[in-house]
DNA sequence: GGATTCAGTGAGACCGGTCTCACCCGTGTA
DNA sequence: TACACGGGTGAGACCGGTCTCACTGAATCC
């Protein structure tokens, strides 16, 4: 009585006894595999559907190795950028019959750690991670050596050779640079949630991070002008709502004051401009405002925020695409290209001093 | 050459070879059940660690009937409503030890029927639904019948007697509607996204949908004092952008224009906003608006949008306890209670004709 | 001191499918 | 007519765990 099963689960034992062939041949007509004569698939699935009959994909996982479902690794299901993306990979994997296994990692690498074993251990047929760090990644290395497909999401690790999607930044945030310089300022604070590790703003990126890359783009802006970005005003921050309002307090209250700030995502961006809105400081007049990743909201708050848009959706889509390639054996699908990210002008960059001074 | 594994998945079985001791106990060793002496206990975890063994979860699935992980069944996860309460589900079922199985149903009945039965399949220890309509609800039933836990979130289905995760929206809904009518608004209108078979804003509602809770407090504020609201004023369309413009536009700009505007849920605010920006009729002056569900970019916008909020990652949480407390078989777990929505009062309803015409 | 208990152990059945293999039988071919 | 071929079939091994059961030997009991 301790179990409420009283209803014992129908096998293909069942069906077979109920058709009156054997099991060897009821297993075939279920599984459409093997050599079956239409009398007896007829009577099968007839029997199957009188007793209701459900297979039992963890029995059939069991000796096939294939378990039809797919892992997904991300930092936060509840940031918009992932939860859009999860829609597309969730999109595209379904299409070639996989469901989604998913995990937050809450951006820890030993969450995610623990989230690539438990998926590896329910035999996953592969995998898609947005890797928390960019180091410490022998957890993945693990899963590329067992064999079972994987898949980055946005962010990428280096030496590690295996398909990203994510969207090319860097030109994007060359051009939101150069929009930023053409209008006055030099004074551009960058506020991102990233671990310090993961941001380089000395010598080459062959590989960046996300945030690395929109890093570099801004730097690059300033060294063609002959200019140099101050460094200092390179914000990392806890992903955590007061230490982003203090980084814009920071910034803007400073000795000497930003009068740009970059969001390295739009989470942050929303905290900016509340931050901004507090301090009774005017977008675009007091301070320039550039987010990264549009959102809805973006065009609707006054001013219209600039953003540099990902087509995150498409991205996640191409993950889930190329992962369902990749299981199914499929070398001639074309592995995956960055996709382009794109500035958009709204309202919320402006000229340097385009307002009375805030205060002084 | 066609499967990729040369590396043969290590077993219970070489793990007790290599331990020098009988499969079954390794097994026990490995599983921590059962009687082991510490020796062997010992002999064996070192050896599963020097042979870097992986339990292979399918097949303990497969004889105990617990695969540890829970069904999430939801309209779309890029829905912030859905993301969030996804959230609080995962965070609440991983500390019990379950992962989560995501589907996307794009709130398609059929697409949830499928879906719940790929889960099924999979056998999921229980699952969580937000069903997609109140009726057609076989399947539900069906997973009930089968003994697996199941807790429906948002939304309750008429003589299904499951928990529901939720919120409490009707009061919240009728202290809008007091509010709305105070300041002498009697055209408002309502829009949604929910099949129009969803809403009923006729008769009693034993068990609404959150839907028709949010319309039943709106006609109780018309009734108690003695009005009567017209429904010609709800607009139930399909989830896409331009049909809620259309609808926005039908409503303030038609022969006897609607003063104030209900939106359903934030991804339906987010576009009801924008049409009245563009068509340039001011909030709250020309139009009142109310949304449900509580953004951050609802305070960021001019003038910041007056909500009514849930406690979403809440409900999520809760339903994702209540269900791992189900799967343990804890009767002693209190059945959920509809969670407090609150009405949050910021500047988007004013006064009926608090600015000037907008036209004629 | 003999009976009882019980932790510890190994053999092997079992979960519910898939898949190999041997076999049967009708047809085409030499 | 003899033989090869191949679709259709059933018995049973197998996937990798769990779990029952019988058995051992040491500790405990009367």
């Amino acid at each position: 009585m301790a179990k409420a099963g009283n209803h014992r689960e129908i096998t293909v034992a069942d069906v077979a006894r109920e058709a009156g062939v054997s099991k060897a041949q009821a297993a075939r007509a279920l599984g459409a595999y093997g050599a079956v004569s239409d009398a007896v698939r007829e009577r099968v699935l007839a029997a199957a559907a009188r007793l209701n009959y459900r297979p039992n994909q963890p029995a059939r996982t069991l000796n096939t190795g294939r378990s039809h479902s797919v892992g997904v690794v991300v930092g936060d299901i509840e940031n918009p950028y992932f939860s859009l993306a999860t829609r597309g990979i969730s999109d595209a994997v379904e299409r070639s019959g996989f469901t989604v296994v998913l995990a937050n990692t809450s951006e820890r690498v030993m969450a995610e750690r623990a989230a690539v074993d438990m998926l590896m251990d329910k035999r996953v047929d592969g995998l898609i991670v947005a890797p928390a760090s960019t180091g410490d990644s022998a957890h993945l290395r693990a899963v590329v050596d067992a064999g079972r497909p994987l898949v980055l999401l946005d962010r990428i690790v280096p030496g590690l050779a295996v398909d990203a999607a994510r969207a090319e930044i860097e030109p994007a945030a060359r051009e939101a640079a150069d929009h930023l310089l053409a209008l006055g300022h030099r004074r551009i604070g960058y506020i991102t949630t990233a671990d310090g590790s993961d941001v380089r703003t000395d010598g080459p990126h062959p590989l960046p991070s996300p945030v690395a890359a929109r890093v570099a783009g801004l730097v690059g802006g300033f060294t063609e002008r002959g200019l140099t970005w101050d460094s200092d005003l390179l914000r990392s921050c806890r992903h955590d709502e007061a230490a982003i309002r203090k980084a814009v307090v920071d910034l803007v209250r400073g000795p000497r004051p930003a009068t740009a700030l970059i969001a390295s995502d739009s989470l942050i961006g929303q905290v900016v401009v509340g931050a901004l809105q507090e301090e009774g400081l005017r977008i675009p007049d007091d301070v320039s405002v550039l987010m990264y990743d549009d959102q809805p909201w973006a065009r609707l708050v006054t001013p219209p925020i600039t953003v540099v848009a990902q087509p995150t959706y498409d991205i996640g889509y191409a993950a889930g695409a190329r992962l369902a390639a990749l299981i199914g054996g499929a070398t001639n699908s074309p592995p995956l290209v960055p996709l382009p990210a794109t500035l958009i002008r709204r309202g919320s960059i402006g000229p340097v001093g385009g307002g009375s001074p805030a205060r002084s």
